[in-house]
DNA sequence: GCATACTTGGAAACCGGTGTCAGTGTATGC
DNA sequence: GCATACACTGACACCGGTTTCCAAGTATGC
């Protein structure tokens, strides 16, 4: 019953050509066919020649259900993703896409739920069922190393993204994000402020240990002493930004300068600013990391820490494939980025 | 040589259980081991325990690309957009992927340029190469009636989304556009407005037409006379409404209130205002269209029509997939959503 | 008790490609 | 002129599932 369902609700679609068809109308085999298609040097040009017009007569496409079958694998590459921001997935999806352009590889998506006790097996049962060529990793799940170790097990190939220790630069794609927030901090305090609050990334995220550090660094470096409640913490989001930035507000004295962990958390922090009746930069520095869209669109723009995400995709992505047919061109793929600071205008000197 | 290549980089990767393997071990046929997978009824419920002992023993998953292979159609969905706006395509994936959670189906995702003279050409290729199940076009492109057509003579499974006449409830899902722009802009006359501007998208989209026809059915009915050039076009993007905005503003009289066909746009209308010094509702009035996030994340927060994109997505989802198993029920699935407007605080009866 | 219908399970073909290996035809070496 | 090497091509098995067809077993009707 089920199965008859199935048959008549596929009849209706066009039938192909098919090898065989190609095969038989060029008077050669299939193997030969399947030289022409995967250029092997093996051929006789005018047998070559032959084939070829067939297949341009009969508009023949491989199946890639059949070939992934014959060969053992697939073309298609997974990418596992929690990360809350749409303009930072699009752009990671605009990478990999960029560098599989003119491949035969696909991108499926998979958001995941970070916070979810079955998020695990629910990645190995897509893992498992799909056995897909490879997985790219985002962060924040990036930085889940039983994640990368259920790839390992499942003998699926992946890239990692993230501001990570360059500890393995076959599966790591990774930014200098530690060095890219001391300089923005040291630029905070080189424009006179002191008072200078972090709003940071959840904890236990090693994106938001990075970039900790690179605050305390700077600030230490400055001299300066920090009230202990001048960090606060966000989870990355706009609304997590604005609860942060008004308990900082709050306090006695409150900074004059903010820096949030991602351009997101300093919209959010540049809002709740807005509704205090602060004005940004003059009564309030604010300097955000990413530099998405929003970053450019709110006003004041934000100075913010470009990081370089789609070179980073792609790269990502280029290591990914190219681990099938040229590892050395894949082990070549640069494995580290350099963020830098964006100068716009949320931030001034601190009124005197 | 390259045969060899691709053999031995694929040898590293782990064995799995096939069905032969399952059916060994119970005792019993492929064929059978198929029918517990499938669920047939026509089985022993002995047989089937059995059998199913062993699939979770060995951890047995059937592989995709064969079942793909012998059922003539696989089971990865298609999402052909090139929407300019982060958030509605992450938005459209949610949905999507809500609606496909729990069954077999997959989502590629496949960004297009609009613009190139190639798109066609290479959405053929895609379609051809890939053999998807069905696919998703997302607005704008979804308007495009050639790919309706391409997708109709591969023989491949579409749903369009978008602001369209509602003439074809198979192949699409749409939303009220028109009305809801009407009620925004019935919403700033009854504030008190008079001199309204549009910015409308860009011309031959038939959303941009929706929504203006909607504005123009609110202004007409309120018997108020517009100046020819309190239209302006913008393309979607952040930059264009500012550019628009700026012209509008420059205009005597300006406008004191400005509908913008989507939420991007009207946000570079409240940031041209703040570059004029202009504040937003005081001395301009703005609305939106989509209620992205950025609308809600903006000072002040933007007043906008509620575009209930994650669920036509889930929907138009339902409808691909629920074709396959059960028409009915794909029919059934709504393709006919209502746009709303939200009120927050970018809208101000005008100074007098 | 036997014919019949209905279950249940297996053998073999098939989906559309690729890999192995043997066979043919031509160039080269002696 | 014959043996050998090499380039090219095809027959056939195989990837891991589904489907067709048939046979055997079992329940039911008379």
């Amino acid at each position: 019953m089920a199965e008859q369902d199935r048959a008549s609700s596929t009849a209706k679609r066009a039938a192909k050509p098919t090898i065989n068809d190609v095969a038989r109308l060029a008077g050669v085999s299939k193997k030969t066919v399947s030289r022409v298609i995967n250029r092997s040097t093996l051929l006789n040009s005018e047998t070559r020649e032959r084939v070829e017009r067939v297949i341009a007569e009969l508009g023949y496409v491989p199946n890639p259900q059949a070939r992934a079958l014959a060969l053992r694998r697939n073309f298609l590459i997974g990418l596992i993703h929690d990360n809350p921001n749409a303009q930072t997935v699009l752009n990671v999806q605009q990478g990999i896409l960029e560098a599989l352009q003119g491949t035969e590889f696909e991108l499926v998506v998979r958001p995941v739920d970070r916070r979810s006790p079955l998020m695990i097996e629910d990645v190995r049962a897509f893992l498992s069922r799909q056995r897909l060529f490879g997985v790219l990793l985002l962060p924040p799940i990036s930085e889940n190393d039983v994640l990368a170790e259920l790839c390992e097990e499942l003998g699926c190939r992946y890239v990692r993204m993230g501001s990570a220790q360059l500890d393995d630069p076959e599966h790591l794609v990774a930014s200098n994000d530690r060095e890219a927030v001391r300089e923005a901090t040291t630029y905070l305090i080189d424009q006179g402020h002191s008072l200078i609050a972090l709003i940071e990334g959840p904890r236990g995220f090693r994106s938001a240990a990075e970039r900790r550090a690179g605050f305390e660094q700077a600030i230490e470096a400055a001299g300066i002493e920090l009230p202990r409640n001048f960090i606060a913490e966000g989870n990355y989001t706009f609304e997590s930004g604005i609860a942060a930035a008004n308990r900082l507000l709050d306090l006695g004295p409150p900074p004059t300068a903010i820096f949030a962990s991602n351009d997101e958390m300093a919209a959010g922090v540049v809002h709740a600013a807005n509704q205090r009746g602060l004005s940004v930069p003059e009564n309030l520095s604010v300097i955000g990391f990413d530099d998405t869209a929003i970053a450019a669109h709110i006003w004041p723009p934000l100075t913010t820490v470009r990081w370089p995400i789609i070179p980073m995709a792609r790269s990502a992505a280029l290591k990914l494939v190219g681990n099938a047919s040229d590892r050395a061109k894949a082990a070549a793929e640069p494995s580290f980025f350099l963020s830098s600071l964006v100068r716009r205008a949320s931030v001034a000197p601190p009124r005197p």
